[in-house]
DNA sequence: CTGTTAGCGCGTTCAA
DNA sequence: TTGAACGCGCTAACAG
């Protein structure tokens, strides 16, 4: 590979000179600008990041650290901040910690080695101190998504409260009484928040307080099937279910479609049971009868954290954020038949 | 941040010392040991990445430019490509051409700046003279998924033969005749390979010829929208249709859900439309009626890619390999009703 | 086994 | 406006 100083041998000039030059800071004169350029264009010269980084002491780097990329919520996410951080002249370093405090730990160390500029992250919850090592390392952080407390930070992250709130008014609407929840994890906050809110609005809403009908998983999609099942296998006979995240309802349905009818004693078999998700996924309105849903803003939340960061990096006060939630009514709509023009198989 | 000489003055040894201890790389006494690794503890030491890349020249780093992160195909062999890397003690940088050449060309100029040892690609495929350029530079290159014409690298695909292969022989075997096709983009490899092999495999075994029931999208779900309404629009009637790709399927299952009695002229209604996929969602199985899948197996590829990349990088010949499919019939499941533990809405 | 030193490629200061 | 020289933090080569 080409280095600076075959650019500025090829065009004539000194090293300093090719510098100026190439990194445009300061004034050149318009001969030495084209032959520099020439010549940099011949060689196909590329700088070398390392070397910038390690004389400038930034990268133009932004991490980002999600829980899980195969959410689509977080792939998703992740994509707007892409995005968002290219307009602004920075690369985005994507990581997954698959929804392990270790793996996390992990990716911070080598996010720490590589001396991004700033880090975007979903937090898992468990373990703060590699986290505050960081931030007293003087890493401009941001949390997206979800948030640890004792840690000042901006967070971009779902009005929970009121994604749960809509749901809950919507089933209470629809004549339901006995619903479930599927929830989150407690170490993470969306898992906590939702779970609050749940209670909350199922108390002032009137419906059933039965705890069989609350069960909690871990926001992968297994999960969901084995909350769904044990709600199921406790007696509980909710009519609805609302699961606190996308990849949790595609276990929860698939645990509903298993189920038949219930357990080895049921006489009587099981009612339809409505879903609804905390996450709106796009086969949602294919499936039969479709899922509603409290649509999650993944993209606003991805461009919002890379702008409030960049604000932390630049020495501006990063701005918080509650990204309103919306909720999708799909109770009108035909549903199943995903390969048919007739409504039904 | 705490530098190496820091440390080295704490621990009361020189910096060559503190060097040798905390890269583990030459003998030195317990004692020095001991004290290097306490010192570089108590202040939270984590090494330079750019100083330390810059002196090795190489950076541990594999980068991963993939079509579409928000295809989960992609975000599963992206997944799967960092597990292998880790492993191997590499780290992955993840980034996304969102099916875009410019952005593509883009990331692979980031990716030459910071010097990675090595790129996963998955290429567009529209131009290779960027491609071509980073080869020349020395940078260990393999294919992922897709492959250009021309650059003799090691590449990781599916048997998209066999796999189309697979999907036509099982719909024929259903009693279907007019199957109609919705294809990749032909700059794309798997877009022609696979509609290459639909062609094939549709005459041998005596599928309807009519040009009407091939389509082209750009593995999208939007344009598996517009493909299936073009199929619809002309007048085609397929009793059946393989989609190409995950995202299209979604697309063309909503399309056909649109469609309801076809047009504006149309009498008839339409019956019923088989789909069957070349990707495997984890939804299909709760539409109705359920999609079957070509399943391509993204995990093994993202793992294999790797694989060869690092046999490349220290100097081993990369294998390049053609994985298997396998197809998930679902015919015989009920179907619908995700909400439900019933068949039928 | 350890200390000293050179230099990776670049941006930037100081003189000219 | 330009050239020369320094040093960012680290590893490796050499001498002791």
């Amino acid at each position: 590979m080409a280095t600076i100083k075959d650019v500025a041998a090829l065009a004539g000039v000194s090293l300093g000179t090719a510098s100026r030059v190439l990194s445009g800071s300061s004034q050149t004169s318009p001969d030495s600008r084209a032959r520099v350029t020439a010549a940099a264009k011949e060689l196909n010269y590329i700088a070398n990041g390392p070397a910038r980084s390690l004389r400038r002491s930034r990268t133009d780097v932004l991490g980002l650290l999600v829980s899980d990329i195969r959410n689509p919520f977080f792939s998703e996410l992740a994509h707007a901040a892409e995005r968002e951080a290219q307009r602004r002249g920075y690369t985005v370093l994507l990581a997954n910690a698959d929804e392990d405090a270790d793996q996390e730990a992990a990716y911070l160390r080598t996010f720490a080695s590589q001396r991004i500029d700033g880090l975007l992250i979903a937090p898992q919850g468990s373990d703060v101190t590699p986290l505050h090592a960081l931030r007293d390392g003087g890493l401009p952080l941001v949390f997206v998504d979800r948030s640890v407390e004792g840690l000042d930070v901006p967070t971009i992250g779902t009005d929970n409260e009121d994604g749960v709130r809509r749901a809950l008014t919507w089933l209470h609407g629809r004549g339901h009484r006995e619903v479930a929840f599927v929830g989150g994890p407690p170490e993470v906050s969306t898992g906590r928040e939702r779970r609050a809110a749940f209670l909350r609005f199922r108390d002032e809403l009137g419906l059933s307080a039965d705890p069989r009908l609350v069960a909690h998983g871990d926001f992968r999609a297994e999960s969901g099937v084995e909350a769904m099942h044990a709600v199921l296998a406790s007696g509980a006979r909710p009519t609805a279910v609302l699961s606190a995240d996308g990849l949790m309802t595609l276990g929860v349905a698939r645990a509903l479609r298993e189920a038949g009818p219930v357990g080895a004693d049921a006489a009587e078999p099981l009612d339809a049971v409505e879903i609804v998700s905390f996450d709106d996924l796009d086969w949602f309105s294919l499936v039969s009868p479709p899922i509603s849903a409290v649509r999650n803003d993944a993209t606003a939340i991805g461009r919002l954290g890379v702008t409030a960061l960049v604000d932390v990096i630049e020495g501006r006060p990063g701005a918080s954020h509650r990204v309103a939630t919306s909720f999708v009514d799909r109770s009108g709509e035909p549903g199943g038949s995903a390969g048919s023009a007739e409504a039904g198989a």
